[in-house]
DNA sequence: TTCCAGTAAGA
DNA sequence: TCTTAC
DNA sequence: GGAA
C-alpha cells in the first residue's frame, strides 16, 4: 500500500534533535517533567447477600482444613481462596474431601435464558462524515469494475491480471476514481489502478463519467495543475480531490479514510468552508511521518498538558501486581516481588541513563542479561539435560545470580543470545506500573497500541506492545531515542516515538489518529463481544451509529446479541473478590458432583491481577479423560444454571475427542452485571500443558512458543512436542511426539526457560 | 524479505 | 472458509 | 514495527 521512500525522512523529532543540543534537551524536558501528571486508575467492587453468597457462606463455615497436596505441581504463592482448597491443581496444599455440603440451592430453575435488559448507554460518537457517504451515493454497479466507463485503453483500468479481492474486502466498492494524469506512465501509479480496482473501485478512463467520486492526483500535482488537466474551473462538491497516498492508506487501514484530512489534500486547493479540519493536519497512515514533514508543522513546545487523552485508555493494561496492600480478604499472595528493583531486567538495573557515556554501561548490562539467559541445554538437540533446574526463585536470574549460573553454559553463547530475545525468559512482574518514569510514554503508546488493533495491524500492534512491556520495567526515563533503540523490541522508529512523546507530551501520529471520523464508532463497536474489526465496519458502512441500531436494524449472530445487550457488562473488569466468588461457586459445585475433581482460576487471576477481563477456571481430576469430563461438564452446567449462576451459553465443545471446553457468562446474584466465565476441562495428563497456557498470559504464551518452535518442539495447550519429521528424504511425521504435557514446570525445563511463577508472566 | 502461536467454535 | 475468541 |  504505502509507497516506500517518498520523501527524505525529516521527521519532527529528528528536526527537533537537529537543532537542539543535548544539554537544551534535557533541561526541555526537564521542564516538561515538572508539566506531567496523569493517570488513573479505577476499581471497584461491591459485595452483597444472595442465595448464591449464602450458599457458600455456609460451605465455608462448613470448615476447611488445609494439608499438603500431592499435587507434583508447583508450590506457588498463589493467593489462596477462602474456600478450602483440597481441590486445587496448582494450590499446594488440599484436604480432605469431606465438604459434602448440598446447600441452600435455589431452585430458581433457569435454563439458557433470554437476556435481560440492555444496559447500553454509550454516547455515540457523531457520525463519520464525508467520504463514505459520498461514496454510498454512488451506487455504480459494482460487478464491472474492471470495465470503467468508455474506451480509453490507456488508463488501464481493466488489467486482466488484476484479481479482485474477496467480496468482504471490496473496500472501494461503489467507488469511481479518476486518476490524473490519466496515463499509466507511471509504474506505481499503474499499481495504485490496480490496487484500487482490486479492491472494489471502478477506475475511469472517462473524466465525463458522471459516476466518478474521487479524483486521485498524483503528489506532484497543484490543485491548479489538476483543474487544469480537467480542463475546469472548478470541481464538483461530489467529488472529493485527493492525493495519491489516499488509496493506498485506505487499504492498508482497511476503512475509507476522511477524504479531508490535510495529509490527502492536494497543494493550493481553495479552503472549503466545510472542510475546515480541526487540526492542522489529519490522518495517519505508513507514510505519515513522510508527509509530515512535508507539510509544515511547527514544533510547538511542549505547554498543553495532558488534555484528554487519560479517559480512554486502561483496561488491556491494567495489570498490576497484587501488592501486599489492600483487597479484601487475605487472598493477597504478596509475592516475592518486592525485592524486585534489582532484579528487574538488566537494562534499568545499573545507573540510570544520565548521560551518553552510560551507553558502555548499558552495553554490558545487556551483554550480562545475555549470559543470564543461558539455559542447562544444548541448542536443538531433542535431549535435554536434566538441570539443577529447580529454579522457580525469580530470584535467582537477576543479572548477579548470573555469572554462577555460567557453568551450565556449554558452547550455548550462541543459545543464550539467541534465547535472549524471548520474552519469555524474563521476568514480568507487572511491577512498575506505577510511578513508573516512563509513564507518560506508556500511555501514549498504549493508545498506539489499541487504535493498531482496531485497524487490524496487528503485528504493528504486537511491537507496541512489547515495547510497552520493556518500558515498563525501567526504572529511569527513557528520554532520547538513542537510549530507547538500546532496548530489546525498541527500534528506531519506536525510538523516535518515544523521544517525541517526551518532548511534546504527545504524538501526532495519534493525534490524527483520533480525530478520524469513525474512529470512535469504531471502537464502540470493537466492544461488542462477538464482533472484530470486519464486522464492526461492516455495520459502519451499513450506516449504524448506535448499539441500538445493531440490535434493531443489524444482523446480528446470538453471541453478539448477547454482547450488545451486555456491552457494559462484559467491558467492565471485574475486581478480584469477586472472581473470587464466582469461583468459589463454581468449585463448591463441582466438589458437590465429585469431590475428586480439581478446579483453580486461572488466567489474569492466577497471575495476581487486581481485576480481570474474565473469570477463566481450569477443570481436571487425577486421571480423568476428556469422555470422564465432559459428562462432569454437563452436570455441572446443569447445576449452575440451576443456581441462577449460569445465564448464558455463548460457545461450547461439542466434540468428544480433545478437551472440552465452555465459555459463557455468570452473575454472582441477581441484579449483578454479568460476566465472562470460561470453563477449561483437562484430561490429567495435559494439566501441565494446560496450565501453562491458561495462565498465560497470551504475550507470554506466545513468546514460550515461539521459542519452542525455534528449537524443533510445539508447545500447545496440550502438551509439548518434539518433531519427528525429517527433510531429507524421509517423509515428515508433521505431527511431532509428545514430549511432556503434565509439568508445567518440566516444560519449562525442556525449553530451557527458567520457571516463571504466574506472576512472573505479565509480559 | 519474511516471520511474528497454536488452536477451537460458530456461521 | 472466514471471523472471533482464548 | 522489530528482528533475523
Ligand atoms: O490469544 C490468546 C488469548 C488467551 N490465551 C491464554 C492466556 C490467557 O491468560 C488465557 C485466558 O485468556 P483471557 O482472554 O481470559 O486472558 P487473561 O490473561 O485471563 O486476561 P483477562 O484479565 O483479560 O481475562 O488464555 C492465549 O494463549 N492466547
Ligand atoms: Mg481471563
Amino acid at each position: 500500500m504505502s509507497e516506500p521512500g517518498l520523501s527524505p525522512k525529516t521527521t519532527f523529532h529528528r528536526r527537533i534533535s537537529l537543532s537542539v543540543t543535548s544539554n537544551d534537551k534535557k533541561a526541555f524536558f526537564r521542564h516538561l517533567y515538572s508539566l506531567e501528571a496523569t493517570v488513573e486508575k479505577e476499581t471497584g467492587s461491591g459485595d452483597s447477600d444472595n442465595p448464591i453468597t449464602e450458599f457458600l457462606r455456609n460451605y465455608h463455615r462448613r470448615g476447611h482444613r488445609q494439608q499438603t497436596s500431592e499435587n507434583p505441581n508447583s508450590p506457588q504463592s498463589i493467593s489462596r481462596p477462602p474456600i478450602g482448597y483440597s481441590h486445587s491443581l496448582i494450590g499446594s496444599r488440599k484436604l480432605d474431601e469431606s465438604r459434602g455440603s448440598n446447600l441452600s440451592r435455589r431452585k430458581t430453575r433457569l435454563p439458557p435464558s433470554p437476556p435481560s435488559p440492555m444496559t447500553p448507554k454509550r454516547s455515540i460518537p457523531a457520525a463519520a462524515s464525508s467520504s463514505p457517504s459520498k461514496a454510498q451515493r454512488h451506487i455504480t454497479t459494482p460487478k464491472a469494475n474492471v470495465k470503467a466507463s468508455a474506451s480509453k485503453p490507456r488508463k488501464g483500468k481493466k488489467e486482466p491480471k488484476v484479481v479482485l479481492a474477496p467480496e468482504s474486502q471490496q473496500l472501494f466498492k461503489g467507488m469511481t476514481f479518476y486518476f490524473v494524469p490519466n496515463t499509466l506512465t507511471s509504474g506505481a501509479r499503474r499499481m495504485r489502478v490496480n490496487k484500487a480496482i482490486e479492491y472494489g473501485a471502478v477506475c475511469s478512463n472517462d473524466w465525463a463519467n458522471d459516476e466518478i467520486t474521487h479524483i486521485i492526483a498524483d503528489r506532484h500535482l497543484q490543485y491548479k495543475n489538476v483543474l487544469n488537466i480537467l480542463k475546469v474551473a472548478e470541481i464538483p462538491d461530489n467529488i472529493k480531490v485527493v492525493n495519491e497516498h489516499y488509496p493506498g492508506d485506505c487499504l492498508h487501514y482497511r476503512r475509507i479514510l476522511d477524504t479531508t484530512q490535510p495529509i490527502y489534500e492536494v497543494p493550493g486547493k481553495p479552503v472549503s468552508v466545510k472542510e475546515l479540519s480541526p487540526m492542522e493536519k489529519g490522518g495517519f497512515g505508513e507514510n505519515q511521518e513522510d508527509r509530515e514533514s512535508l507539510h509544515s508543522l511547527q514544533i510547538k513546545p511542549v505547554k498543553e498538558k495532558a488534555q484528554e487523552i487519560g479517559e480512554t485508555q486502561r483496561s488491556v493494561v491494567s495489570e498490576v501486581l497484587f501488592k501486599s496492600t489492600n483487597d479484601g480478604p487475605k487472598n493477597a499472595p504478596s509475592p516475592p516481588v518486592t525485592a524486585t528493583k534489582s532484579a528487574k531486567r538488566p537494562h534499568e538495573s545499573g545507573e540510570k541513563p544520565k548521560d551518553y557515556d552510560m551507553n558502555d554501561v548499558l552495553n554490558e548490562i545487556i551483554e550480562e542479561a545475555k549470559k543470564v539467559a543461558d539455559l542447562p541445554l544444548d541448542d536443538d538437540e531433542d535431549t535435554l539435560v536434566s538441570a539443577p533446574a529447580e529454579v522457580s526463585d525469580s530470584e535467582r536470574y537477576n543479572s548477579d545470580s548470573a555469572s554462577k549460573r555460567r557453568k551450565f553454559t556449554r558452547k550455548t553463547d550462541r543459545s543464550a543470545d539467541f534465547q535472549a530475545a524471548f520474552q519469555c525468559m524474563y521476568k514480568h512482574d507487572g511491577e512498575g506500573e506505577h510511578q513508573n518514569p516512563n509513564e507518560r510514554t506508556i500511555q501514549v503508546l498504549s493508545e498506539m497500541q489499541k487504535y493498531y488493533e482496531m485497524i487490524d495491524d496487528h503485528w504493528r500492534s504486537l511491537s507496541y506492545r512489547k515495547a510497552i512491556t520493556i518500558l515498563k520495567k525501567q526504572t529511569t526515563k527513557i528520554v532520547f531515542a538513542e537510549e530507547a533503540v538500546r532496548l530489546p523490541c525498541i527500534g528506531e522508529r519506536l525510538a523516535q516515538k518515544i523521544e517525541e512523546i517526551v518532548f511534546t507530551n504527545h504524538l501526532k501520529r495519534l493525534d490524527y489518529a483520533k480525530l478520524e471520523p469513525g474512529d470512535a464508532l469504531l471502537k464502540l463497536f470493537l466492544g461488542v463481544y462477538g464482533a472484530g474489526t470486519t464486522q464492526a465496519q461492516r455495520w459502519i458502512s451499513a450506516g449504524h451509529k448506535t448499539l441500538e441500531d445493531l440490535l434493531k436494524k443489524a444482523k446480528l449472530t446470538e453471541n453478539q446479541r448477547i454482547g450488545v445487550e451486555h456491552y457494559d457488562d462484559f467491558n467492565t473488569r471485574i475486581p478480584r473478590a469477586e472472581v473470587q466468588r464466582h469461583g468459589d461457586v463454581v468449585i463448591k459445585t463441582a466438589l458437590e458432583i465429585d469431590s475428586k475433581l480439581q478446579l483453580d482460576i486461572m488466567g489474569s487471576f492466577r497471575r495476581g491481577a487486581k481485576d480481570c477481563g474474565d473469570i477463566d477456571i481450569i477443570i481436571t481430576k487425577r486421571g480423568a479423560t476428556n469422555v470422564e469430563l465432559k459428562g462432569i461438564l454437563d452436570e455441572l452446567l446443569k447445576r449452575l444454571f440451576a443456581i441462577d449462576f449460569l445465564q448464558w451459553t455463548l460457545a461450547t465443545s461439542h466434540r468428544d475427542d480433545s478437551g472440552s471446553k465452555w465459555h459463557g457468562a455468570s452473575r454472582i446474584e441477581p441484579g449483578a452485571r454479568w460476566r465472562r466465565l470460561d470453563f477449561l476441562l483437562v484430561p490429567w495428563k495435559e494439566r501441565g500443558a494446560a496450565l501453562i497456557y491458561f495462565t498465560g498470559n497470551d504475550i507470554f504464551n506466545r513468546s514460550l512458543r515461539l521459542l519452542a518452535s525455534k528449537k524443533g518442539y510445539r508447545l500447545n495447550q496440550r502438551g509439548l512436542y518434539k518433531d519427528v519429521m525429517r527433510g531429507a528424504n524421509r517423509v515428515k511425521v508433521t505431527e511431532g511426539t509428545l514430549v511432556e504435557g503434565e509439568s508445567e514446570e518440566k516444560i519449562f525445563e525442556i525449553l530451557g526457560v527458567p520457571y516463571r511463577p504466574p506472576e512472573h508472566r505479565i509480559c
